[in-house]
DNA sequence: CGATCAATTATTCGAATGTACAACAAGGTG
DNA sequence: CACCTTGTTGTACATTCGAATAATTGATCG
């Protein structure tokens, strides 16, 4: 008699690692880590528990995985922003800004998943480490187009308010995120603008709106 | 023949839950919301497992009245900060701002507690209307003492002054108790000062250096 | 002091978890 | 086509989880 096994196709290693991976970070955005186990992510991920040992040594090595994967994500999403914009840095910087206060970055799964990787960050050395050279690169980036603006000459240190902007904007995305409900449609976004405008002394609404007023770049028509 | 039970004393009501509660806050504080389990937190309480369900309907129950009794903690907190302070607008904002920007309020434990907490708040609508009640009461708190100083006449939008406010405080918080090794010691304090400053066009960090050269209310000798 | 009540302990249960490992089969290589 | 490597499945195992319940004991009251 046979045994009917669950038929299966055999595929490339990094194309299983990141079917694991995804199938991960989204468990853990819908329903915390502890919805994160070992079945459910392979269920999600389309084969069978037992494999990911084969590909992680360990779950709390996908785990580390999984967050490395999501703060290079994040890091690209912000990066990837700049690249059609005007070149007027007042114009960029707002872009910048803009981009981080608004869907997807703001997003109820987004920061679900930062939540429910802080222990590890606070725990694991490496996740630790991740987390500091994202945020550092979030914040040097930022930092960078704060310079290019004229009027920032006349800033004592650049760093101070580096680190503020960077402080308004990620607590305004981590509550526009966690209850948007408290919030008037895209009131965050002008806040926002109005704040980091504000503390560096520009006016950032305005570089704001001239960037939607003339888009960058237009898609090519295929 | 006797059976060794372990030796135990009744305890009132509020005692029990009272343990219980702080027992799983510590927990979820320093492990996160795995090590919250019905045995560890019945060990840290000093009583057995099954006394949480004498006391709770759930864990899922003891868990949600731990998260209201942290906020309610924090509501607390930040109201006793302006107790004893001085009359003058501006001192009672800088006080307010600047105790939430130094320990024990930035504390890698709470913020581990507040992450640990947040998939709950996204869930459950009883954790969440907690959440948006402490929010709210915070922002609120701090924009009266936002309307109280002079220059604030001139504010368009109080609400959206004050979002921006919390905004940056929140954020600091966050990243401050998250990762303190990448600031320098007491910056964190004044970057937020300076930033709520400029959000509102006051000098705040004179306003504070005055409120800890006046000390309001001197102890009084026993 | 003795009876009563319920706070607390102790034990048990079924389900779920991460890990380990043996068996199998898919797809390339000769 | 036959073989061989290894990606993949399926099963088993020891633990641990939240929950339920029986047994006991501490305190209160008459």
């Amino acid at each position: 008699m046979s045994t009917d096994r669950r038929p299966y196709k055999r595929a490339a290693e990094d194309v299983r690692r990141d079917a694991l991976i995804a199938a991960a970070l989204e468990l853990i955005a819908e329903g915390g880590p502890k919805a994160a186990t070992v079945r459910a992510i392979a269920d999600k991920a389309g084969v069978t528990a037992g494999l990911i040992r084969h590909y992680f040594t360990s779950k709390d090595d996908l785990v580390r995985e999984s967050y490395r994967r999501m703060m290079d994500r994040m890091t690209a999403d912000s990066a990837s922003v700049l690249e059609d914009t005007a070149p007027e840095p007042l114009i960029r910087l707002a872009t910048f800004v803009a981009a981080s206060l608004v869907p997807p970055v703001v997003d109820a799964t987004r920061v679900g998943l930062w939540a429910g990787f802080l222990h590890g960050v606070q725990r694991d050395p490496d996740m630790r480490q991740v987390h500091i050279q994202t945020y550092l690169g979030y914040r040097d980036l930022l930092q960078s187009l704060i310079a290019e603006v004229p009027i920032s000459a006349q800033i004592k240190s650049l760093r101070a308010v580096a680190i503020a902007c960077n402080g308004v904007i990620d607590g305004l995305w981590m509550e526009a995120s966690a209850v948007p409900e408290v919030f008037e449609e895209g009131e965050i976004l002008y806040i926002g603008l109005r704040a980091v405008g504000a503390i560096l002394g520009v006016d950032l609404v305005a570089a704001y709106r001239a960037s939607i007023a003339t888009p960058a770049a237009p898609p090519a028509a295929p």
